[in-house]
DNA sequence: CCATTTACATATTGCCTACAAGGCAAATTG
DNA sequence: CAATTTGCCTTGTAGGCAATATGTAAATGG
């Protein structure tokens, strides 16, 4: 037990003895999502690594011993990010349905990622530490969100007649719109409201342009 | 001459004297302008005291003398770029024209605050370090900021026969486009293109909502 | 069973940052 | 003209931060 849990007065049950890969997967994530959540609730630049640790439960020691520093860690993190945001959409059957309630859905799948706190992180992540560096990274987790996107858009609206640019250009749209309700909640807080009005909005546009070509 | 000026080795051509408060506006606007193009350069982060300094052409005491330090500075530089925003929209006139052409209009001109070094330098100023404190003067810049943007919205939009509900609605759906726009181009850094088919969208949908009542 | 490896904690270090205090030169004011 | 005020520079300081080095306990493997 780390002095931060005896100090939190926490009854820790007495555990079996564990595996070291065990305790490596368990330490991780619990690392992981400290970082997601201090991200979240007070921002990228009091995300201390000593914060990071205190969330976690550990001390920087192990912090470093599992990811190296913190920069190693940020990128662990968006990976983590990533790969939930892929599989929401990936988890997405919805064939069958006519346009309007597959354009509905896919709204409702894509905005429970924009409202998460794994959004929220990694677009801090992105922004203040390695969206400056003009790092080769930065430009390939766009291209890799990018293409995770198009890959499920292209199999929803499958019979859409729409041109491949101008798909492209909604599908652009369409995320600039849910990021874009995202940081109008980021900046208001969590008392911010579900903005249904305006992802009904969203939907019904998505609906209107998926069927017209021009 | 400050040292910064000279190891610029920029040619400083003689100046007659100047009254203390000609300085003290060319000073103050300088420092606000390197805050300003200091965050959309190299971000929140590294825009530190000496950098704003540095970039200014003055030293960290003159930053001081004039705003205290470097939250007033901050805060300073949010009430430039709300009276820029402020201007740039009222400053549009737009009667005579169909829906669609002020719908248009209005779009082209809002986006030209967006993408703006004075927006992406407010949103990360109330993103990394006043949104997080959840202090008074938070509430009061996203108060202000959506009054304007009503301000104008009605003005030029009087003969819409939206409801009041659902004008408020559209409202922040196309601020929230705009800076969905603004953010994925920060993420992508200068090189991004202009967003024309998504703007063209965001006017389409605009004129849509605008003339239908429901 | 024991040597080795791994997970983690602790103490220390070096650097960066914003800020405060004092001083000088120029402008202002009575 | 002299006292005062203002604009700005220089220097020093305190605190925060990530990273490093070292040590201990637990797990592993031969």
């Amino acid at each position: 037990m780390t002095k931060a849990a005896a100090r939190l007065e926490l009854p820790v049950p007495p555990r079996a003895r564990r595996s070291h890969a065990e305790r490596t997967t368990e330490t991780r994530a619990k690392i992981i999502a400290a970082v997601v959540d201090s991200i979240a609730a007070i921002g990228f630049q009091r995300t201390t690594a000593q914060e990071i640790a205190r969330r976690a439960g550990v001390t920087w020691g192990a912090v470093q011993h599992h990811f190296g520093g913190k920069d190693e860690l940020l990128i662990a993190v968006l990976e983590e990010s990533f790969n939930r945001f892929a599989e929401r959409l990936d988890d997405v059957s919805l064939e069958g349905s006519d346009l309007a309630t597959r354009a509905a859905l896919f709204v409702d799948r894509a905005w429970a990622h924009f409202r998460s706190h794994h959004y929220r992180s990694s677009f801090e992540i992105l922004l203040n530490h390695l969206g400056r560096a003009a790092e080769p990274a930065d430009a390939d987790w766009r291209t890799r969100m990018a293409r995770a996107w198009d890959r499920v858009w292209t199999r929803i609206f499958a019979d859409s007649p729409l041109p491949r640019q101008q798909s492209l250009a909604l599908q652009h749209f369409t995320i600039s719109a849910l990021s874009g309700l995202a940081s109008t909640s980021m900046l208001g807080g969590t008392r911010a409201a579900t903005p249904k009005r305006q992802l009904e909005l969203l939907k019904r546009t998505l609906a209107r342009e998926l069927r017209t070509a021009r």
